[in-house]
DNA sequence: TAAGATTGACGCGTCAATCTTA
DNA sequence: TAAGATTGACGCGTCAATCTTA
């Protein structure tokens, strides 16, 4: 018996509706962030990832696999933060090879300024949108799908330990 | 009372959860639909719009809408596309300054060979995995969020009459 | 003057090539 | 030889400027 070649009048309701709702939600937060700050989503989740790690710097690889990017997108975005001054790059004393990315002064002012703005956006339109049995429901499908789409070993839902402080949405 | 500044665990963990699911879900997507067919996401979804069209052609200000693309995005894909020979361009008959998009023969068969691929894609990675109330409760959240999210006049979720056909997810 | 649409410049992400050290 | 990381070319989306017809 194989798959219909449609899908059904609900799936199709439901499926329209949930990629409608991440566009538009999206882009609000989007707008949200670069209206009341001077980063963008990319430059907000590269910051306070940094935020999370001890001295506010963390290997190249570890921070890629933290914001699940490719290397060479991380370089390209380090590489203009580095620019506008927001992180710096050093060589890394365990590994000739590696690098280091760390806050700056003016990275870490430019996310303690844009966390609580940032957050009280994601709660304007989602959190505060939702009850908490709804958001407890949406966890568990996420978590649902996640589980099929090979996140049983690597990546974060496979972190026994959850260490994440500081700037954390 | 002001909002707090961080948002409590729940929330953080459903937060991250439902993003990286849409992370992961759409790249997944996105690399079944390109190894599959010769087709990108945004071919995909112009050439299937065309196709719930009326003489599968469309004023370029309709489908940006159905799209919610930007009038320059779709110019721009759509000189890519035309270049492709999947779409063309004409002049249009009621409004001289207007132009429509025609679906061309060759973009119709490949949007009927990739149609049902994509489905099968979509399928596997997302409806099967979530049980029909789940699917409902997906649908009720996203609608929910779109509601706040200035939904309530224009766009998709307020068509009243929904008369989409043939190549539809 | 405004609406429909296109264009060019720019910023960003991907892919393949490359460089350096393990 | 492989791992860590960077680079350049290219495709795509946004923004502002522009062109044409209402």
């Amino acid at each position: 018996v194989s798959e219909p070649r449609w899908l059904s009048a609900d799936q199709e309701r439901a499926w329209r509706a949930y990629r409608r709702m991440n566009r538009l939600l999206y882009s609000q937060l989007a707008r949200d962030l670069t209206r009341e700050t001077e980063l963008s989503e990319p430059d907000y989740e590269v910051l306070s990832t940094l935020t999370e790690a001890k001295e506010h710097s963390w290997r190249a690889t570890t921070l890629a696999e933290h914001l699940q990017w490719s290397s060479s997108r991380l370089a390209h975005h380090i590489g203009r933060m580095e620019q506008r001054g927001l992180v710096s790059r050093e060589a890394c004393p365990e590994d000739g090879r590696g690098a280091r990315i760390r806050l700056s002064d003016s990275g870490w002012q430019a996310i303690q300024a844009a966390a609580p703005l940032h957050v009280a956006s994601v709660r304007r339109h989602f959190i505060n949108r939702l009850t908490p049995t709804r958001l407890a429901a949406l966890e568990e499908i996420a978590t649902t799908i996640l589980l099929y789409l090979g996140e049983s070993a690597a990546g974060d839902g496979g972190h026994p330990k959850n260490t994440r402080r500081s700037v954390k949405p």
